[in-house]
DNA sequence: TCCTTGGATAGATGTTTGTCTAAGTAATGG
DNA sequence: CCATTACTTAGACAAACATCTATCCAAGGA
């Protein structure tokens, strides 16, 4: 494990929503990373970086991929990166980012509902 | 099926984030239901009546587990209603909730890796 | 009928957030 | 060393939001 979570993707984690009342601690953490995902720009974001061959896009594939200016493209990248959900990694001119597997398992885990059929 | 799922929580389906990259239709109705989750009083509502034995919560309990008032408690839960993760029932003088497992876990479904492990 | 209790709605207010422009930093190539 | 390209940071501003108080509606009991 060569890099180190933030402490949000870290704590969020724990049974499911409908096995047990969350505290009040894990609920704020959660809602950290619920929070970076609430927006639509950010959701395409990471599904863009998500679902590329080879796991990482350049920020400038990204841009592309929006009516919106570079920095606000950049500031939800950040928002992004400080919940943990991804991390950049610059490479020359470029700068490169790849998701975080294990924080978005670790979410979708907490929504599963007692009695679901396991996902196809 | 008595009921009719509000549009949101209908068109929320499909691939994996981590497929192909998310529309930008579906980007926006896919954000308002994490847009609903992104708030920790929210998610702990969520919680309480997800967790609930029977399924379903009289507003009255819901109240007494914060420290907020009755009308933030309400806007709440509207929040989480318009969104189509749960659903209100008046029942002579209290008003009762459940949740829409399916929403839950078509959102749980979204979120799924890959090359995840089928969750135990 | 009137009062009480459970819950929702309306409106006000301070805070957060999404977007922009302008300016800053980092690497590359003349 | 200067110019260019690829991002990021800073600051401004309008829109959205979480919370409150005050008010309203619905049901039940005297």
């Amino acid at each position: 494990m060569p890099k180190q979570l933030p402490i949000v993707a870290m704590d969020a984690c724990c049974s499911p929503l409908a096995r047990e009342p969350l505290s009040a601690e894990h609920a704020v953490e959660l809602s950290k990373l619920f929070k970076a995902m609430a927006d639509p720009v950010r959701l395409r974001l990471l599904s863009l970086i998500a679902s590329h061959a080879g796991g990482e896009v350049c920020v400038c594939d990204l841009t592309d991929a929006f009516d919106l200016t570079g920095p606000t493209i950049s500031h939800h990248l950040k928002v992004l990166r400080e919940s943990g959900l991804i991390t950049g990694e610059r490479r020359g001119t470029w700068v490169y980012y790849r998701v975080h597997p294990e924080v978005l398992a670790r979410l979708s885990a907490v929504l599963v509902t007692g009695d679901m059929p396991v996902p196809a």
